[in-house]
DNA sequence: TAATCATATAACAATTTACTTATATGTTCA
DNA sequence: TGAACATATAAGTAAATTGTTATATGATTA
């Protein structure tokens, strides 16, 4: 059982700016359920690859994901160990479900296509 | 009883947006407990009164905050009535106290001097 | 090994942000 | 009414942000 972490201001504040950004918003509360790849952020969003690459970048600089290649492809995930874990999931639980977006990718078929 | 509002993406990043400033943040953290007027603001955080002023209109905007006159003096409270206000508590519990910051301009008694 | 695919990074441009200083507005009170 | 005080607004600036295009890196496979 994980003990709920008080954060300080400044670390909330760069929590909060990085979850200010509608795209890596819906990420994160993607990533909430499973793992992505980066060509599947890519095709959700409608969005160039760069942009998608320097989103992840920043969460994952800050700690909030963790990357994980699989042969070419590179899946990002909730970093369950970040100190400000906790405080994302209370987040991310007052958001409304992402999924449709997850299940038109299936319908596509581009999720198993791409990883 | 107030029922529990699901906010869309847009309405939760643009609260978001708000609160990762560092002085937005703790100001709302501040208004949790109690009203506060402009100049304790400027005092608190040392900054221009322009600049503390900004902040709070931004607030106000997004109707996260409230105003009201008391004779020279401008009040400023949290707007129970904002769509947004479940959410902004569920994000206040989670931060530290900043009361200190309160009973330090009670000490110095600033509090009484301005309004 | 060369071509291809997935991703990352660099360099740049447009926009936004948060402050500054100067000034306007509104209230109080002598 | 005019001086003083509290606050708001306007205009300008420096820094940060988010996208773009071009290119580099790394893995796969013919």
């Amino acid at each position: 059982m994980k003990i709920d972490q008080m954060l300080d201001m400044s670390q909330v504040t760069k929590v909060l700016k990085l979850l200010s950004d509608k795209t890596r918003l819906t990420i994160v509360k993607l990533l909430e359920n499973q793992s992505f790849c980066v060509c599947e952020f890519v095709e959700i969003f409608s969005m160039s690859q760069p942009s998608i690459s320097q989103h992840l970048r920043k969460l994952r600089d800050a700690g909030l994901i963790q990357e994980e290649r699989k042969g070419q492809w590179m899946f990002y995930s909730l970093n369950k160990e970040s100190e400000s874990y906790d405080f994302l999931l209370s987040i991310l639980e007052k958001l409304p479900s992402q999924e449709e977006k997850f299940i038109e990718l299936e319908k596509k078929g581009t999720r198993i296509n791409c990883c």
